[in-house]
DNA sequence: AGTCTATATTGACATCGTCAATATAAGAGG
DNA sequence: CCTCTTATATTGACGATGTCAATATAGACT
């Protein structure tokens, strides 16, 4: 996943002469998106600069995603994959059933923390182009994962049943996005820094996500 | 507030020859920015859009903004003490204390209802510039209401007090944060959708923020 | 009166997304 | 092997945008 050294063939090498066709250009367009993404922020991130990183001509992008939306769009979908297994396997890890729900939630703000462009890609949705089929499926996959985590407990499907399930539902996801979207945003950095001794964001997420027990 | 006017004195009149000097072009344009965003969305929201809509020229807003990020700041900042008055009303509309909490989150989530182009725009650090101190005065402000809203029960200044308080503070805040977010970008709709009957926003959002009592 | 300064316009430039036209390579079918 | 077709990539162009420099205008001040 973060390997991509077999891909690039021609682009750094020494000998100069790239080929006209690149062989893998969707692949190198984006890993070099993602990497700008890292680099210069989602204002950063066009068609024309994704294109020159990857070493083609500015409009090679149109051949395989139409669109910057489609590039975008192709890009959030590689970050709800990875978002996927990462909750998956924060959940796997928990020992303990009453343990998933706080390891998802950790698991969620990391997530956003490692990758904060991406994060803000996947969760801004005016820039993405919402019926590509890829970008669906990666959503509704990740939805699910975290509607699993949230419904542990199994009720039946009687309206007043079926809004206290998602109300729990929709609480846990709000507090652990919040949580991320506010950190990601600096709007936690002033808090932070008028906390006494040496209190991070990892005690603060903690006594966050541990409040409600 | 929803005024404005009096300040468009010639844009639109039948006269047709506007003055050189347009005399309030600063607030003309900062109108006209945010009825671009309401309109278009952020991404609409172009400085020659701006001043085109202000019956301007292109380059007008510069002189009173400087730059993009100024015009986006200053708008910001005046939907932050927008913000502030709203909650703050709501804070004093509650009658008991202890709806204070609540009344505050509706009131943080009904604002990002009715003003989504702002919203996102004043929490999306990305293309403000926080250097300019009517953005930073109206962002304190609007902090101050809430941690005051959420930090009711007094407490030392020892550290685990400290941490507990401020852990309370930012999971209210994530939590009315993160369903306004969600909200907004319609991540929430196909869970609405799903529900039985006629169970709307405001049910989901009454669970949510009565879960925790 | 005259001058100064804030305000607004015009024109230009680089960059961006997007399209049409063209060029190149790879594969299919003879 | 040789054509033909198709996918892939490049080039050139256009309008829109942010930003700057140069210029024009009008109100303020002396």
């Amino acid at each position: 996943m973060a390997d991509g050294s077999s891909l690039s063939n021609a682009s750094g090498g020494a000998g100069g002469k790239r080929p006209y066709h690149h062989g893998a250009l969707r692949e190198a367009l984006l890993e070099a998106s993602e990497r700008i993404l890292d680099r210069d922020g989602i204002n950063g991130l066009t068609l024309r600069a994704a294109a020159r990183e990857a070493g083609a001509s500015h409009a090679a992008p149109k051949n395989h995603f139409g669109d910057l939306a489609g590039l975008l769009s192709e890009l959030a979908a590689l970050g709800f994959r990875r978002f996927s297994f990462r909750l998956e396997a924060a959940a796997r890890a928990a020992k303990a059933p009453e343990d998933r729900g706080r390891a998802i939630g950790k698991a969620y703000v990391h997530f956003a923390i490692d990758h904060p462009g991406l994060f803000l890609l996947m969760f801004r949705g005016e820039r993405l182009d919402f019926s590509r089929p890829s970008l669906q499926e990666a959503m509704d996959a990740a939805t699910a994962v975290l509607a699993q985590a949230a419904g542990s407990g199994k009720g039946g499907a009687e309206a007043p049943q079926a809004l206290a399930r998602a109300g729990r539902m929709v609480a846990a996801w709000s507090l652990v996005h919040g949580f991320a979207m506010l950190l990601i945003d600096g709007r936690l950095a002033g808090l932070l820094s008028h906390m006494p001794g040496t209190i991070g964001i990892e005690a603060l997420l903690d006594e966050v996500l541990g409040g409600g027990r």
